[in-house]
DNA sequence: GCGTACAGCGCAATATCATTGCTCCCTGTC
DNA sequence: GACAGGGAGCAATGATATTGCGCTGTACGC
């Protein structure tokens, strides 16, 4: 009477051993099996097992190196709180596929059921930074746009906690 | 006369093949040295010595696996505007240690010059929303909390451009 | 020009790691 | 009590990471 492992859900079949995977996996992405399996308490076969299912299911969607944006000449993040003219479906998805073409610009959260989204973007300078401002304004979708300018971060976490 | 290699900011040193690393890392931080190597036109040995030194210079901050938020139970991201009474730095600072040991809050950015934050959370369903939006309110630094509810998210890229 | 210093590459050797096939064990069922 | 399924560990094999070393091109001082 196990249907409990039936549902659709991805939450179904993670015991603890796969949230400890994957919380370390989450802190170290480039940790060895060898390291992983010695840290979660198994040998490395079935660790590797359970990893490689974790990435079929897609509760692991990939693995990402994480750069330091000043490093690479990005100065500035900030973010943008974007008001469109209309909120008829193809005018959001004009705004989104635009934005999504646009390297400067890393998130674009839609919010409050259409009409507004939140954008992260990263910027090399003030004056690239206004850059980024005006063009966003000077889209015709685009009836106003405030910025919000980062001034310290106190945290930053990729993902989300794992229990 | 390569006097460009002396300076002491950070980007003095990345050629291009670096800047191919950082992007190949970046989107697929689980590659193999040998891989890798391949990919920029190197043997492995020069490519791995460049990826440590990416590494021990802070370029690369490290490597995470990216984890589905809906499939670990977190059904819901939202932001957060959250304006506070003061702009002493006691009180910014009693704020933001208090968001940093609060695991839904992931990312906590200072706007426009104190007094005011963005926060970004997850949580579990509308009541677990709800509430952490009550704990937020009752802080007694907090004066007020706008909650940007994310309906869908058009792009979500972690980091940062590479060239 | 010519030798030297140095940066950075590739090769080759070795230690580790990833991956597979197989067996064993535990558990729930009939 | 026999059986089926899930999941672990062991051991073997192929790949990968890592180190030491020699080679080469370039900048520089003489």
């Amino acid at each position: 009477m196990k249907h409990e492992r039936m549902r659709t859900e991805p939450e179904q079949s993670l015991d603890e051993v796969d949230r400890q995977i994957l919380a370390e996996l989450q802190a170290d992405g480039r940790m060895t099996n060898v390291e992983l399996a010695r840290r979660v308490g198994l040998s490395a076969p079935p660790c590797l097992r359970r990893v490689r299912r974790l990435e079929e299911e897609g509760i692991i969607r990939g693995y990402h190196a994480d750069l330091d944006p000043v490093a690479l000449g990005y100065e500035i993040t900030f973010f943008a709180l974007v008001g469109l003219e209309s909120q008829k479906e193809a005018v959001l998805a004009t705004f989104e596929g635009a934005v999504r073409e646009w390297p400067e610009v890393r998130e674009c959260h839609m919010i409050r059921g259409g009409g507004d989204f939140l954008l992260r973007l990263v910027a090399r300078d003030t004056a690239h930074e206004n850059a980024l401002t005006s063009r966003l304004t000077a889209a015709p979708e685009v009836a106003r746009v405030q910025t919000l300018q980062t001034i310290r971060t106190a945290k930053d976490e990729a993902g989300v906690p794992v229990s």
